[in-house]
DNA sequence: ATTATAGGTGTATATTTGACACTAAGTTAC
DNA sequence: GTAACTTAGTGTCAAATATACACCTATAAT
């Protein structure tokens, strides 16, 4: 493929909610705006950037995912976008803009976008739009960037529909894991503590998992049974919807 | 409140995918392109705009519903944008842009909007962006201009996925209506039947609905029994979730 | 008076949910 | 080495929900 010249749109942008789970709690990767002009502390924001010209949104919003986790190929759903004039309107947001963009005071309207990666998989480097990447837990950020906040709020809510309504969490997931880690990411992202039978009865009878002869071990208690995920039982319960699901 | 000038933003613009429900069958609201200068057949599009720069997103979006139907305060809901490199790849397409934009060549993202409202209370009407609107049969749009088709069909699917989780289509009824109608309306945004009596059981548990002392009259079968919308009992319902609902 | 049409109603069965308690297998602390 | 600790793993019963299904009623048209 012919690579043609990238030109930035100044207009507008994508900003992803990348979201991971660490075996505990739902974390989202964020990133530290460096800002040496002003002594303020300094505010997390998400990943983003201006979307090129030649490029689909989800070209650009894989762009940014790319550059910052090294992971192609991931969940990747559009959330909608956030465009109200307010939305730069804070002094810090303002200063910073000065900084990094040739067109500082165009109006930009951001396309969100929210993305379920494997945390083991993925290595958050430093990119041409962050100068650090570190996973948060979700449940401890009070305060974002521009709208970041908003955005990440609005994620997390189509996030906590979605996997009632189909198990996309498996993309959260490390390739082996046992039934307890994946109760703990459901509990995690719903935000509630399930029953570990009920909860067993209902994820093992969609059929999607696949029990594996490897068992935990160090572990300071019985070692649980390793499972991997059944794709294909899964693209064909995807089509026919997922019927009687939920949590 | 002072009036600051609008300015047309040449790089983003919104569609609105409206929907309407005859006692019969679902409606959406389109335009017809005048196009004189080509003798092609006339293609039907989703009414839309340039957004104003001084204007937030669902405020253009209300504008172009406003301007098309004469309503204001109706039910709107996001879908989401799009923005392709191709949506805008079609020879009418790109020639009819050329008669209506002062920059047709401009890269355009759109904000996809649905909106459903009552047929009787509207009054669909041209405007400075249509020279004609009227209402078709969902079922029978085969194509539309730009993407349109692809917004359409995104729109039904986050109804009908709306619909079963929340009793939004009241916005689609008239004031009074029998449960007769109410049942068609949820068969034509689902495209299925349902059960009469498995219905009324499922939709009069809910609560929301008050019964009229008023019957149909003039229906050459036995009359049936107007109701109205309980908007009360429905916002504090709408706060619990409502839990066990879905068709 | 007959026919055609949609309204209105109840029950029985199958399925799903939700609540609940003990034993098993490992590590750690003593 | 044994007691304490931790999480894994398992089944049942009751309540709620979903599904399937048939007949009489009130009106207009003929």
């Amino acid at each position: 493929m012919i690579k043609k010249k990238q030109q930035l749109n100044p207009y507008i942008s994508v900003d992803c909610v990348i979201f991971g789970f660490d075996s505990d709690r739902l974390k989202v990767l964020l990133i530290e705006r460096e800002d040496h002009s002003l002594n303020t502390e300094s505010t997390l924001a998400l990943p983003g950037d201006l979307i090129n010209n030649e490029e689909n949104l989800n070209e650009s919003a894989n762009r940014v995912l790319k550059e910052l986790t090294g992971l192609k190929n991931i969940y990747l759903k559009q959330i909608g976008a956030f465009g109200d004039l307010n939305r730069i309107s804070k002094k810090d947001d303002k200063a910073w803009l000065q900084t990094v963009r040739t067109n500082p005071e165009a109006r930009v309207i951001t396309i969100a976008y929210y993305s379920l990666v494997k945390i083991s998989d993925s290595n958050p480097k430093a990119s041409s739009f962050a100068t650090s990447a570190k996973w948060y837990n979700v449940e401890e950020i009070k305060a974002l960037a521009f709208d970041h906040y908003d955005i990440l709020r609005a994620a997390l809510s189509q996030l906590r529909n979605e996997i009632i309504h189909q198990p996309v969490g498996f993309n959260l997931m490390p390739k082996m894991f046992t039934l307890g880690q994946l109760q703990k990411m459901y509990e995690a992202i719903l935000n509630k503590k399930l029953d570990k039978r009920n909860f067993r009865r209902k994820i093992l009878k969609l059929n999607i998992l696949d029990a594996t002869q490897e068992k935990e071990t160090g572990v300071s208690h019985k070692p649980a049974q390793y499972f991997v995920f059944n794709k294909k039982n899964y693209n064909s319960l995807a089509d026919t919807g997922f019927n009687n699901f939920g949590f």
